[in-house]
DNA sequence: ATTAAAAACGAATAAGCGTTAGTTTTGTAA
DNA sequence: TTACAAAACTAACGCTTATTCGTTTTTAAT
C-alpha cells in the first residue's frame, strides 16, 4: 500500500523501532503483534521484515539503546571532578530528562527487558548491574567522605533508582506539574529528605 | 492425572491464583499460558476451568486482592491519631512487609494490571488513584502543619510510591540485606534524606 | 454397594501468532 | 527507456493460544 515514512535522517529501522516502543509500552511486548505494529506504520506485517530481522530484534534495539545512554552518561560523570552530592543531583536530573525525551523507550527498557532472548538478556542485565554498581561505588565514596549518611549503600542506591525509574507517573501529570518543579522537588527529596 | 493439592484452608481457586501470580511475575501475563500454569499445578489445562472462569479472572483476583490490602491499610491509618510523619513511616514499613510476604502478587498488581479487561481495568485504576490521593492528602496536611517541607505534594507522593513499589530489587538481595536494615535505611532516606 | 456431584481427562475448535516464499510494484540511476 | 534493487504485496505455513465439549474417573455421603 503506502510506504514507510521516515522523518529527516531517520532510517526506516529507527521509525519501526520507535513505533514498536510506543506499542510495547502501551500493551506490553508479548501482547503486541507484528500486525498491529504494521497497521500503526501503515504497511503489511510482512513488509516489516524487509527492514528488521525479527520482533525480538526490535526489543533488543530499544533496550540496548537505553542501556548505552545511561552507561555513557554515568561513565562521563565519573571523570568529572565534582562532589558526590553534585554527581547524584546530575544523575537524578538526567533520569528526569531521559524520561521526558525518550519516554516509550525508557519505559520499555525498564519493564519489558525480561522478554529479551539469550544471550541478550544476560548482556542487558550485566549492563544494568554495571550501572548500579557504579552508582553504589559513588555512594560508598560519599559515605567515606562523610558527605552522605552512614546507611546501607545498596539500599540507598536502589531507592534512588526506584524513584527515578518510577518517573512514568509524570507523563500522566505533565500538565499539572512543571518540569523545573519536578526536578527541584525530587532532588531535594532524595538528597535532603522531606521533613522540615 | 493427579489432583490439585491445596494446603490447609486454602481453596483450589487460591492455589491456582498463587501459582498464577508466580508465573505472571516471572514471565508476564501475556507470555504465560494456561498450559504452563496447568503443568506447574500438575493437571491438564482444561481441568483448571472446573475451578476458575478464565485466565483473565486470575489476574483480577490478584490485582484486587493487593489493591484491597493497601486501601484497607491506609484507611485504618487515617483513623489513628498520630503525626503525619509517623503515618508515612508506617506506610513505608507496610509496603516493605507486603513486598516480603506477597511478593508475586504485589509485583503482578504493580506491573501487569494493564492486561485487565474492562470494567476491571477502570476499577483498578480508580482504586489506585484513591490510594494515591489519600497519600497526597496526608502529605498536604503535613505541609500545612509545617512538619513537611513545602514542596510539590504530588511529586513527593509519587516519589515515595515509586521507591516502595521498586522494592522488588530487595528479593534479589535478600541474603545480603537484613530486613531491619532495609526498613531503617528507607525510612531514614525518604523522610530525612541522605545528606549529612 | 449405590448414587450424585466434583473434578479430572483427551480431543477439538477457531483464532491469532511470527515468519517465509513468491510475486508485483515502486523508485532510481544509466 | 531500460534495468536493477528496494520495498511493497498476497498467501500461506506451522505452531500456539484460551477455551469448550463430551466422557471418564475420583470423591464422599447414603
Amino acid at each position: 500500500m503506502s510506504k514507510i515514512i521516515s522523518v529527516l535522517n531517520e532510517s526506516k529501522k529507527e521509525t519501526i523501532s520507535k513505533n514498536a516502543a510506543k506499542l510495547f509500552r502501551k500493551k506490553g511486548f508479548s501482547a503486541t503483534s507484528m500486525r498491529e505494529l504494521a497497521i500503526d506504520i501503515g504497511v503489511e506485517a510482512s513488509s516489516l521484515y524487509n527492514h528488521i530481522g525479527s520482533k525480538s530484534e526490535l526489543l533488543q534495539i530499544i533496550c540496548f539503546k537505553v542501556a548505552n545512554d545511561f552507561i555513557n552518561q554515568i561513565t562521563e560523570l565519573e571523570q568529572i571532578q565534582i562532589g558526590v552530592t553534585n554527581k547524584l543531583e546530575k544523575i537524578i536530573r538526567f533520569h528526569i530528562h531521559k524520561m521526558l525525551e525518550d519516554y516509550d523507550m525508557v519505559y520499555v527498557a525498564n519493564h519489558e527487558w525480561k522478554h529479551l532472548q539469550e544471550p541478550f538478556l544476560k548482556n542487558f542485565l550485566n549492563q544494568r548491574k554495571l550501572y548500579e554498581s557504579k552508582l553504589i561505588e559513588m555512594i560508598k565514596l560519599g559515605i567515606s567522605e562523610k558527605s552522605i549518611k552512614k546507611l546501607n549503600p545498596e539500599v540507598l542506591t536502589f531507592t534512588i533508582l526506584s524513584a527515578v525509574r518510577g518517573l512514568e507517573f509524570w507523563q500522566q501529570h505533565k500538565k499539572n506539574i512543571d518540569i523545573g518543579e519536578l526536578e527541584k522537588t525530587m532532588v531535594s527529596q532524595l538528597l535532603t529528605g522531606i521533613i522540615k
